[in-house]
DNA sequence: TCGGTTCTAGAACAGTGTTCGTGACTACGA
DNA sequence: TCGTAGTCACGAACACTGTTCTAGAACCGA
């Protein structure tokens, strides 16, 4: 079924109408839900990215008016939310093995950035957001108990789940960035920051050595690795760190 | 001396003109000047904030007009990059003591967020930005420094600046999204949780018990302690981890 | 059927960063 | 000194953002 569009204009005293084909096929308008909300945003993140989910192109992705959106959600945060819920439903957190607890939290945290890669741009939404999706809190869950199994603190393992999670948003966030800016890097894949490693560590190494001794002649060490290497190093510093001062979070 | 402006109205044939006092005095029209450009985006921001930094209220702040701008920046972005520069200048990086090593990599840090909540807001333009500025990269200095009198390994140095510096960024994120969110507090101050984590609370001690055991137990562990006992904390926990792995990256 | 409530959606608001085009000014070379 | 090219200043406009207001349509229950 095609829908019809009426277009008129006004020639001195005659009103011209035109009846225009639809742009395309308008099946029977079916009611917002917001459901159908989030499926788009999420339709749309996967083919253009988190930029590219506004309250207008999700309404123009639903076939209806931006205002629409308002009598089922409350602002575009809330759409946000409701994504990132979505979006952490996806994680799964595995039974806790006493013996392994510290590979199991690392692991953790490389499924987390894995799902933000497969949602480009999607983490900027987490950062500063409260972890009330079901998804956040099953994560937290688990994370507890793999904590708990490895014989650290509550209180330690407590904390250690918002540590964990901003750092992880925070690394997607500064990848998505770059991914942004350069351009020639697949969506979902790891940066590649060959050139731009290349341009730090040339302006590094041209900085003044009286004055930046250890920055001029570590400019390889300070530019080498690729993303993984570092989000690696970052998870290794996190999950040992918690092993060393559990105790005096008792 | 009181710049005129000119106002005019059609009125049938007639062209009417008055020539209204300025709305404020304007000194003699000075040229635009990157310096000048950050000066009044450090301004604004001070007085309501990042996020009121835009060209046009900067070209405002500057009684001139938002595309003048770029006759000497070339972007928002740049302006952003300029003002975290200026920010990052007022921090102090001490000289290495051996024996406090750890305790001064944790005031660094300390330093830093010190810094971000000075400056509400700005920790946004922090991620993902490249740290080429001079405060910046005399920070990576400083630490480098104090790294190598506690014995870390280089490579490890190297990847602590990145990961300190997008843990503080992070965080910063956070608290200026959640001050925005709770206005009672006032800028620059710790952000005030107690409303928020009453509501967190009770929201955990909800849950499902069967499918939230650790979470519903523990809701009072998971809510307690202020933004400062958190990023401790995590200061805490990434000097020891680094302590802890150095090894592992020679 | 009728009335109240909710939904839909266009128009408009207030704002964002940026580009385009024009006039004024400045610097430089003949 | 004059002419020309380059730079700066800046208004108008572009393309976009989230959101509100208002009117008509749709839905639902009595």
């Amino acid at each position: 079924m095609v829908e019809k569009r009426e277009k008129s204009w006004q020639a001195g005293p005659l009103r011209i109408r035109v009846t225009l084909p639809g742009d395309e096929p308008a099946g029977p308008k079916e009611r917002l839900t917001v459901d159908r909300i989030v499926d788009a945003a999420m339709s749309l993140m996967a083919e253009k990215g988190y930029d590219a989910v506004s309250m207008r192109s999700l309404a123009k992705e639903l076939g209806t008016g931006p205002a629409s959106l308002y009598a089922h959600v409350a602002s575009k945060e809330e759409v946000d939310q409701l994504v990132l819920d979505r979006i952490g439903a996806e994680l799964h957190v595995p039974a806790p093995d006493a013996d392994h607890w510290d590979e199991q939290l690392r692991q953790v945290l490389r499924d987390m950035l894995a799902l933000y890669r497969r949602h480009p741009g999607s983490a900027r939404a987490a950062i500063g957001m409260i972890p009330t999706g079901m998804g956040a809190l099953r994560t937290m869950e688990g994370m507890l108990a793999i904590c708990d199994a490895g014989g650290i603190s509550p209180q330690a393992s407590a904390w250690f789940c918002d540590l964990a999670a901003a750092y992880v948003s925070a690394i997607a966030v500064e990848e998505a960035i770059w991914v942004q800016r350069d351009n020639t890097t697949a969506s979902g894949d790891d940066p590649d920051h060959t050139a731009l490693d290349e341009q730090l560590r040339a302006l590094m190494e041209s900085l003044p050595a009286a004055e930046f001794p250890l920055v001029t002649s570590r400019a390889g060490v300070m530019t080498a690795g690729d993303g993984d290497d570092r989000f690696e190093f970052g998870v290794a510093v996190l999950v040992a760190g918690l092993a060393a001062v559990s105790e005096k979070y008792r």
